[in-house]
DNA sequence: GCGAGTTTGTGTACTCAGTCCATAATCATT
DNA sequence: AATGATTATGGACTGAGTACACAAACTCGC
């Protein structure tokens, strides 16, 4: 349950807080380590088979140093995908101030599918039939989703003021929701998948358009 | 993790496997002991605080008797809501063929949502300030919102033949995602709260609107 | 160089959820 | 009774996650 803030648009570091660098023993580029050490292994033997003590093992370093770069294996399923909803806030601020929020909030989901790396589908759904629907998936997955839900409500909130927070929430909620489902199909459609964020619009437009009466200010 | 659809609508029984009743040891009534300990232990000292070797020795049963009734501790957040959503199949069958996929959608939220017994709040609630988002409460959310997302696409994809798979799902996902929103505000709205079903038929209205043109063989 | 402070790595020990398995208890049926 | 089915229970185990103390490695100021 990382905080998907720190994945960082460059690879560059994530893990313990390393606020001003102001010196202290160095990393031994575990983290970077770590994760490939769990991708191989969850490729030989599956999720649930793999235990953080094999992980360690692998990556050469002690079973603790685990929790030094992740708060849970389940962590681990989510890699690529954290490190594309860490943009998520920038993008907020970036949504153009004209737009109603209705067709904001469509945009906003779209542009942050743009932003994930093609080609990258996220363990998670690698390791789905194995792991079915078992509690560290689902756990994991709900966190992230309540997340986004969450950073979507405070914005449709400013750019709507007036109304009915219950009803913002819902439209969040829903559009997150429709944007996951989006998602999924896109990550299990196989080899010859097409444009993520086009996935994402489709199955977000009809939430939006639903929700365009309630939340923008004066309809046309 | 329980099927939630064992619950019963009469609160006889639940637990075990009992097809035929042909005899065997009786049960101990635990299972209803076992959540009137789990109740009162949460309420006195709160839900993380609480193992589940406290509860089987409140109830005075064996700690592995905990199992025979619930297959996790995180099942007795949500025992009425479990009980409700069991009525989810039943629901759907007894949905009017004539009306518009769209609007069927709604309706059985609505209904479902009728159903649940007035005043009565999940302890997933009650407990959420505490346990803030931690894992078990998510996983065990997200578990129930996947079974009844799964539920509502299979009847839509009945309903509505033809239409696209990921935009039946997404749909399925986003109405699920309103009407939990509807639900929590509705339990968290304090001691005055309106009427369940109205408040989840307000948040899935705009979602069933938006997707409408999607899912309605012709409009008018 | 040398100590002070800081950050990371690691071993030990612990709690607790959940699983597995063997066995005892209690019923209905014959 | 003997049998079969079902539930209760105890013991042993795995593995995730936490707590804590301490060692290792670096930077900076002196």
């Amino acid at each position: 349950m990382t905080d998907f803030g720190d994945a960082g648009t460059d690879g560059a570091d994530g893990g313990p807080s390393r606020p001003g660098r102001g010196g202290g023993r160095p990393r031994a580029s575990s983290r970077r380590t770590l994760e490939d050490a769990a991708s191989e292994l969850f490729l030989e033997q599956g999720y649930a088979q793999t235990t953080i003590e094999h992980i360690t093992q692998r990556a050469g370093v002690g079973r603790n140093t685990f929790f030094n770069y992740f708060s849970a294996k389940s962590d681990l399923l989510w890699l690529d995908v954290d490190e594309t909803l860490s943009a998520l806030p920038s993008i907020l601020d970036d949504a153009p101030v004209g737009l109603p929020p209705s067709e904001a909030l469509a945009q906003v989901l779209g542009d942050l599918a743009a932003r994930h790396p093609h080609r990258s589908v996220p363990i998670a759904l690698s390791q789905r039939e194995p792991m079915a629907t078992h509690d560290e998936f689902l756990s994991a997955g709900l966190g992230r989703f309540l997340r986004v839900a969450h950073e979507l409500a405070g914005f449709l909130a400013a750019r709507a003021p007036g109304v009915d927070d219950g009803l913002v929430r819902a439209a969040a909620n829903a559009a997150t929701a429709a944007a996951a489902t989006g998602a999924g199909t896109w990550a299990l459609a196989g080899v010859e998948r097409g444009d993520l964020s086009a996935e994402v619009l489709r199955a977000v437009a009809p939430v939006c358009r639903g929700f365009a009466p309630v939340l923008d200010p004066a309809g046309p």
